[in-house]
DNA sequence: GTCTATATAAGGATAGAC
DNA sequence: GTCTATCCTTATATAGAC
């Protein structure tokens, strides 16, 4: 691995970590093993370091909601894949914690890939949604987009609630507490979409 | 005022808007307007300082918890009032974005206080979607703890998507959501508890 | 390209005058 | 109780040697 791409994996740890406000130069540096020098040369400072392992990680989620939305199955099956893939709760989002630093928040820039990053991730499980809407899976008069953004925001508050007691139990509660309000009509059941019927 | 009042005071709204690692004892310094004397009178640091706000914060979100769900009405219009309660949404939630601080999760002091804040709640909640279960205004297969756990992370969360956004639009799509997802029977018809029903 | 040295400011706390 | 002066460390960046 290159000494930029050591730096870039370097401040994406400390970001998740410890965040943009919480993260120094100096810190960076020591974890990676390598001089100022480096760093200045490669990139023009700490923004524009952050600015690529943000784009970076940003790229990587984006992949991974994409492989788990585009994998087979009901809409209420890759939802579900969704809220209950593997996660370091405790550590939360790498993405949503960025929300909370107010110098990310302040600059466009460093705003923008994390703005993307959410808004892909909620349109893409407001095309789930629609498709279970419109294949009989959940309640017709579902507004799509607008539960596509409860079930962003359940994972991200999730986080919050695990953090802030220490344990992962309130995020599986949370996820739990969604999914059954999704499936309001047979909780256990298997759910097979009811076949289209004509528009008409 | 106090000078320690003001220096508490001064500290919630810093610890609001840039968190407690963003937030110097410089800083809360000059914009309560005391040198640094008073404050390392009154307090041993900024910890000590911090501990303060953040315990004062809670109790004042404590209170104004209890004031929404105490008041009169069915379990869906408590719940309601308190997902629709005013807000600075683009400043997010006082109490949740300490979650994301490093230096807070890492002292089990400061993050005592978030945890109280949080828990308790998520407990009032809880009781709530308890009487619409039983009252037959939810389904009866929920689960009231997951479902208050949901509720509190579809507003924490709300923050995140709105931050993210630049744009409080987000943090109301996911409140609809999750309304709708309640009231997924009759989402528009005004909902009057069923009568209670003898138990045998 | 990478390193060490240096510079300026800020973070966080102490000492002691008033 | 409150203030100013001082102290040591860290944050962030630049300069220049190799």
């Amino acid at each position: 691995m290159s000494t930029q791409d050591r730096l870039i994996e370097t401040t994406r740890e400390l970001l998740w970590e410890r965040g943009y406000v919480g993260t120094s130069p100096k810190a960076i540096l020591q974890r990676a093993g390598v001089g100022q020098g480096s760093m200045y040369h490669h990139f023009t400072g700490k923004g524009d370091l952050a600015l690529a392992a943000i784009t970076r990680t940003g790229e990587e989620m984006r992949a991974m909601i994409d492989g788990l939305l585009d994998a087979g199955g009901s809409a209420y099956e890759r939802i579900e894949a969704y809220l209950l893939r593997e996660r370091d709760v405790l550590r939360g989002c790498p993405v949503g914690r960025l929300t909370m630093d107010p110098d990310v928040i302040a600059s466009d820039e460093l705003r923008a890939p994390v703005e993307a990053t959410i808004a892909h991730l909620k349109d893409r499980l407001a095309v789930v949604v629609q498709e279970g809407v419109d294949g009989g899976e959940f309640a017709p008069h579902l507004v799509a987009a607008d539960v596509a953004a409860a079930i962003v925001a359940t994972v991200q508050g999730g986080y919050v609630l695990a953090r802030a007691a220490g344990s992962t139990d309130a995020f599986d509660m949370g996820v739990r507490g969604l999914l059954s309000l999704l499936s309001p009509s047979s909780p256990a059941a298997s759910r097979t979409p009811s076949p289209d019927l004509p528009k008409d």
